[in-house]
RNA sequence: GGUCUCUUGGCCGAGUGGCUAGGCAGCGGUCUGCAAAACCGUGAACGGCGGUUCGAAUCCGCCAGAGACCUCCA
């Protein structure tokens, strides 16, 4: 493989032939997640696309380090003064537990749903809460380079004054005069110099759970600043790639780039890359805007809007359909037009080993692995690299057919290629099908029950055999016979409202037979 | 209001100045006692109006619609 691999930069607003800072390594920083409550689908897509980065770097044969955060110090709701409260410390409240105790809660959660997504962890996993001395000495610099300003126990980076020797709006594509007019006046920022200015650390009120002793008073760290610590601390003070959703690339990584920027007088980041938003009837899916779904709803089915459970790798699939850098609309159709299409590649995988060689192939496997590789490398275009594999799949049932040939080098090629792209680079895996809560007892029954259609059919009393496989279905239970044996799955239950709580489609693919 | 982005067939989604995206659904077939599944094959699209061009869905302009950011956000 001689193709370049190019990834879009956010700065330059081209995609951009990656050169690593140092041969054969990478820095590479991801925005984390707030742990202050459970993860939704949103969250899911920049954790994919980043792993799918990952993966796909690591593939390449670089060293990678991984670096993605966690914030548990919690951002700021609004600013108004006196009743400034971080999200943290506001959950804590209403759930009656320790600020830390939330933190862990939720990031355990997170964690387990991105195991479950088949996200790999990253090799550092910092969080804010345990850098509290790196910001402040962050800070202490900026105000040292005259980048910032104290009152009254906060510190605010001051924007215009940065603006004047560098240019504070570069990534984002905005200039300062515009902000002028156009940021909002909020109540209460007498403190600040600017309304566009950022804290860089921030006074507690009394009543504020989460704070640290610094020589500003006590107080916590700024939204922005935690990103621009750590990675510095773990990646140096220039490092390769720093990704995140779009949404924050004004102010979140504008003001990185600006602390960076006044603190070590030069830009740490030199590909900033940006997933897009998944939107929910055209809209963006967010916490704060009430129209998420979150991940354990998607796995269990049960939320509203949802037609029946989706497995994480459904998710994931999904996730990958569609290039990072454009929204993806959510809907059941196209999660079911999802869960379909990965069992029709998954179901190739298998297939793939039961094939036989022949003399010579009547296909192209180099052309296809080409093909496939030169979309992953162009700026990661993954669903253009599912349609070569999708073009994989018909090859692998056509040899199985018996309509095309192919050589046993071909099919060890072929094997590899369609291993590496699938499970290592996409990071899709065979999903155990679990009966989860499903009592052994109705295990037995159903199997009891297949067991006497077996027989019925054996002595082609299809009378019997077919009254079993129907009534079992008017109830809830349907019964395929595939190839090899028999497939059975709880449906939906029929005379449930829309939206009820169900065991809709809990996947069981007990295999009878054979 | 400012900045930016998008608008593709029934649905989801790629890409491109002339050459099949792909998936799902539909349709036709193979297989099967039947059904389903599986597999093979297949029709169908580029918001509207102008312009540039031998040729535009792809470039430019205008219009319409949608969205993102401008406050926390993945």
């Amino acid at each position: 493989m001689n193709t370049d691999f190019v990834i879009y930069n956010t700065l330059s607003r081209k995609k951009e032939v990656f050169k690593p800072l140092f041969e054969g390594k990478v820095g590479l920083y991801i925005c984390g997640p707030t742990v202050y409550s459970n993860s939704h689908l949103g969250h899911a897509r920049p954790n994919i696309t980043f792993d799918l980065l990952f993966r796909y770097l690591t593939f390449l044969g670089y060293k990678v380090r991984y670096v993605r955060n966690i914030t548990d110090v919690g951002h700021l709701e609004d600013e108004v003064e006196g009743s400034g409260e971080d999200k943290i410390s506001k959950k804590a409240r209403l759930e009656q537990l320790e600020p830390m105790e939330v933190v862990q809660k939720y990031m355990n959660s997170f964690h387990h749903n991105m195991g479950q997504l088949n996200v790999l962890p990253p090799g550092i996993e910092p969080r804010a809460s345990g850098h509290i001395i790196e910001q402040q000495l962050m800070i202490e610099t900026i105000l040292k380079n005259g980048f910032g300003y104290e009152n009254n126990g906060s510190v605010y980076f001051d924007v215009e004054k940065y603006n004047q020797l560098y240019k504070y709006g570069k990534l984002s594509g905005r200039n300062l005069d515009d902000l002028k007019t156009n940021t909002r006046e909020l109540e209460g920022q007498s403190e600040k110099k600017n309304p566009f200015d950022f804290a860089l650390w921030k006074k507690a009120s009394p009543e504020h759970i989460m704070r640290w002793p610094s020589k500003w008073g006590e107080g916590f760290p700024g939204w922005h600043l935690e990103c621009s610590a750590m990675s510095t601390k773990y990646l140096g003070e220039q490092f390769d790639i720093h990704g995140g959703g779009m949404d924050l690339i004004f102010p979140h990584h504008e003001c990185e780039i600006a602390q960076s920027t006044a603190s070590l007088g030069h830009e740490t980041v030199r590909y900033w890359m940006h997933n897009n938003m998944i939107t929910i009837d055209g809209q963006k899916m967010a916490r704060s805007l009430g129209n998420f779904i979150t991940l354990q709803e998607l796995f269990t089915g049960k939320h509203k809007l949802l037609k029946q459970a989706y497995t994480p790798m459904t998710i994931r699939f999904f996730i990958l359909q569609a290039h990072y850098r454009s929204t993806i609309d959510f809907s059941n159709e196209a999660l079911l037009a999802s869960e379909k299409g990965l069992e029709r590649l998954m179901n190739a995988g298998k297939t793939l080993d039961e094939l036989s060689a022949s003399e010579k192939s009547t296909v192209d496997i180099p052309l296809l692995k080409e093909k496939c590789f030169a979309a992953l490398s162009d700026d990661l275009n993954s669903p253009i690299a599912i349609a070569h594999l999708f073009d994989g799949v018909r090859i692998i049932n056509s040899v199985k057919a018996g309509t095309e040939k192919i050589s046993a080098d071909d099919m060890t090629e072929l094997k590899s290629f369609f291993h590496s792209v699938v499970f290592d680079i996409l990071g899709l895996k065979q999903e155990q099908t679990t009966h989860l809560g499903e009592s052994e007892i109705l295990k037995g029954t159903v199997e009891l029950l297949i067991r006497l259609r077996q027989e019925a059919k054996a002595n082609k009393d299809w009378a019997t055999s077919d009254k079993i496989r129907n009534e079992l279905n008017s109830i809830g239970i349907e019964m395929k016979d595939t190839k090899y044996g028999v497939d059975w799955k709880i449906k939906a239950p029929p005379g449930l409202p829309e939206g009820e709580e169900c065991a809709s489609n809990k996947k069981e693919n007990f295999m009878f037979g054979r």
